[in-house]
DNA sequence: CGTTTTGATGTGACGCTGTCATATGAATCA
DNA sequence: TGATTCATATGACAGCGTCACATCAAAACG
């Protein structure tokens, strides 16, 4: 009737099959932070769980399905971010924007490869693309405080690929500081400031 | 004394050696653009490239070496190009930045997987690293011609990372045209136009 | 010229992987 | 209580990268 769980809790079927699914993303998402891709291996996720290798089978399709949750998850945890900074009122909307083109290389530079798997898994999934659309979203509704709606999208599209792209290139070591005499954290500085100066140009004119 | 290789014509041997060599790279990398990373295994590389699976280890200490070298091509490949854009003294130095971005971007859009590749072979190896390096300093010349030669660098690794993300965005599907309402082509000169006229503000201060 | 050496290639074998078919066994329900 | 359902365990399979070893012809040498 009962059923104790591995951490010895009294639970349900239902809760304990819940749990161990819980404890197969967490397993995925430390070995995938540890040891990159290559480690996430569906015996070795099973064995963080205490699980046996099939029983992902159980919750998942496949393994690429597990590897696409590990990213829903962080898009919307990344999403959760931005949306907090929607609190601070009392921040300059490009205050607001740099934190939150922050909040994405940081994810970069913390879990790269969770990063990677960000922009790698299909896009063609639905409930991806909606995590990621979440994001995007909140996004541009930062942006649009800063340039105003009708520029909101181009403007939104440029920052947020300009934000990926710095992400990029310090995931992959392509921002070496002696080469470019910057980090990251200066660029997106840079990035902020160009457009607003920009935006506030072309409002004088 | 002599030997005839795979398409007949009379070769030394280490002729021959360097031919298969080169076979096995090109092996690489049509399988990487025809069917992704998945499909470069080093039995389908021999197996195109006429050999067998065993012969790429007399010519690559190991499989990601086969991959690195097609990672340097790539950098080799893409330097060519912005170094034939310094022939071209007539354009504007902006119009020159543009067609270098573009450059990067198109790569990106024609053969998506070699560029991951490019940005995830391990960026401590030397000839790599020279390779990308070149490309670099070729494009922070064309900055520089553009911006002055005190920002160049900062400006460059700007200018580098928004256009690895907008090529990023767009490999990974996350740039959607009824999303933003723009494609690649256009953040770039987006992109440029703001540089430009950020720094001629600058000038006339 | 005959002999030896060298080095590229082919092949068998190993452990590891993702995946499926099947068995097990306990929670759930009639 | 008896039947059912469903998460999990296990055996099996093909494919993978890689290594050890065998082969065999070109090259080097006396």
């Amino acid at each position: 009737m009962t059923l104790s769980n591995r951490i010895g809790a009294v639970v349900t079927r239902t809760e304990a099959a819940a749990a161990t699914r819980a404890a197969l993303v967490r397993a995925a998402a430390e070995l995938l932070d540890e040891g990159g891709p290559d480690a996430v291996t569906l015996r070795a996720v099973g064995a963080r769980a205490g699980v046996s290798r099939g029983a992902p089978y159980g919750h998942f399709a496949d393994k690429a399905r597990l590897l696409t949750e590990l990213a829903i998850g962080a898009w919307s945890s990344l999403a959760d971010t931005v949306e907090r900074l929607r609190g601070e009122p009392d921040a300059t909307p490009s205050a607001r924007l740099e934190k939150a083109l922050s909040a994405l290389v940081e994810v970069g530079r913390r879990q790269p490869h969770l990063y990677a798997l960000m922009f790698s898994t299909p896009a063609d999934d639905a409930e991806s693309a909606a995590a990621a659309g979440r994001l995007e979203d909140l996004f541009l509704a930062i942006v649009a405080d800063l340039v105003g709606e009708p520029d909101a999208r181009r403007y939104g599209a440029l920052l947020m690929s300009s934000a990926h792209g710095i992400a990029g290139m310090e995931v992959s070591g392509h921002l070496a500081k002696e080469k470019w005499g910057v980090d990251g954290d200066r660029l997106v500085r840079m990035l902020v400031d160009t457009i607003r100066t920009g935006v506030e140009k072309a409002a004088r004119d």
